[in-house]
Formats: C-alpha cells, sequence, structure tokens
DNA sequence: TGGGATATATCCACAGTGGGTATAATTAGA
DNA sequence: TCTAATTATACCCACTGTGGATATATCCCA
C-alpha cells in the first residue's frame, strides 16, 4: 500500500464518497443521496461518477464490498454495499488536512472571514 | 456577467492563481513562483497549465491585463502583468465559502480535527 | 398490471492538468 | 565578445475525472 499523500489531490467525487461511508456501510444509490443530503442539494453525483469512482478505490484499496447485509425485510439483493478502509480513512485526514491548509491560505488572501 | 456560483467548483490552479493576485499584480512566471511559496512548494503549477488557465480567467473576465509597469529598471519588457477584476474577488470569494463548507463537512465525518 | 422509483453498469464527449517542446529575450559569466 | 543560464510566453499531446445519456433489471404501489 502507497503513502496516502500520493493521493494528494483527491478527485472531488471520491472525497465525498469516502465522507458518506465515513459512519456506516452503503451501497452506491444510498451514496448518491447522502452525498446530495450532506451538502444541502448543491453536489449531485452523477451515476458515471459514482460507479467509475467506486471502482478506483476498490482497486486503490480505499473501500471494500462487505458481504454483511441487513436483515431481509430491509433489503434489497440489488444492492452492493461498502465499507471504508482504514487506509482509505488516512487518506481521507490526509486530504482533509491539504484542504484545511488551502482555507487558511484563502483566509490570507482576504477571501475567507478569519474563523470558520 | 454570470453569476459567480456558476463557475463553481473553480479548477484548482485558478484559485490557486486569484490567490497569487489578490494583493498585487504579477505577471506568469512570478505567479507560478508565488504559489509554490504559498504552498510551502506543494504546488508546482506548470508552465501549460498556467499559461491556459491565465487565458480562460482572461475571457472569463477574472482577470485584466495591465498597462501598469515597474519601473524600467526593476522591469522586463517580457513580462505580462494581470491584476484580479470586482468579478474574481466574488468568485474566489464564493470558492472559499465552497471550500470551508468542505472542511466542516470533513469535519462533521471525523477526518478534520475540531478547529482549525 | 402498469408505472415510477431504485439500482448498477457502460459509453461518449469534454474540461483541466502535467509534462514536454519551441521560441525568444535578457542576464551573467568566461 | 561569445556562451550559457535564466526568465517568459506559448503550444501540443496524453491522461484523468466528470456529467449526461443510455441500457438493463428489480422493487413497490396504486
Amino acid at each position: 500500500m502507497e503513502n496516502p499523500e500520493s493521493f494528494l489531490p483527491l478527485p472531488p467525487a471520491t472525497f465525498h464518497i469516502l465522507m458518506a461511508v465515513a459512519d456506516e456501510d452503503r451501497h452506491g444509490y444510498a451514496i448518491i443521496q447522502e452525498v446530495e443530503q450532506r451538502t444541502g442539494g448543491e453536489l449531485r453525483l452523477s451515476a458515471g461518477t459514482l460507479y467509475r469512482s467506486i471502482q478506483r478505490m476498490l482497486e486503490q484499496g480505499l473501500l471494500v464490498e462487505t458481504q454483511e447485509r441487513p436483515a431481509p425485510e430491509f433489503d434489497d439483493e440489488r444492492r452492493r454495499y461498502y465499507r471504508i478502509t482504514g487506509f482509505g480513512q488516512q487518506v481521507a485526514r490526509a486530504e482533509a488536512r491539504r484542504l484545511t491548509q488551502l482555507v487558511k491560505l484563502a483566509r490570507a488572501s482576504g477571501f475567507a472571514p478569519g474563523r470558520v
């Protein structure tokens, strides 16, 4: 597994997907809805972006597909559930650090207010 | 002139260029050096990226080329100086707001510490 | 049973980027 | 004075990430 920093800057869709699965495993379609909800409707991941991002992230070891499924009465067999890996968390933290630095720069340039 | 929000998300190079010319007019090569310095060497704009970004930004009205030049003994006639426009400042502020929101999301997901 | 929402997947076109190359003027040094 | 390095702008090619469209299939409800 490579150095997390070597993945930076993360493609925006990738970072949003990592945040959407940070707290619990989710399937593709649920990730789209979660991202839309978390961003207040600002970001709507297209299906094309989502599934190609997920495929890449599986290869990179940021996500794994889980076998665990919810109780049959809440499940849908079409779904495929994804879980963030420890490495995925490291990469997400590295990207969060980079973005935090960027906001500091924006503040120094007078484009953002003094405190977040 | 369009709505500043319609330019979001800003290409990373564009946002860095806006920050580099926020405080004073700069020429192309100086922008590359300024961005490298501000990011602590993390981001090195390639010449290809820089000049294509500048061209686009001039068309979009984010930058203008200035006629004012430094005293001849400090000048270099090959240089072309760029200045951020009022609209460029609006767009930069909008992008800064978007990034600030993103860092808040990262914090809510546990990927960034509580305060910046 | 029909229709809309849910779900995954693939294809195409396009924008932004890095790296390389070209060209030229200016400056520094031998 | 000739040469080499630095500064500066511009263009080209290949690659990646993205949105939008399309395809296929299932689920749920009226």
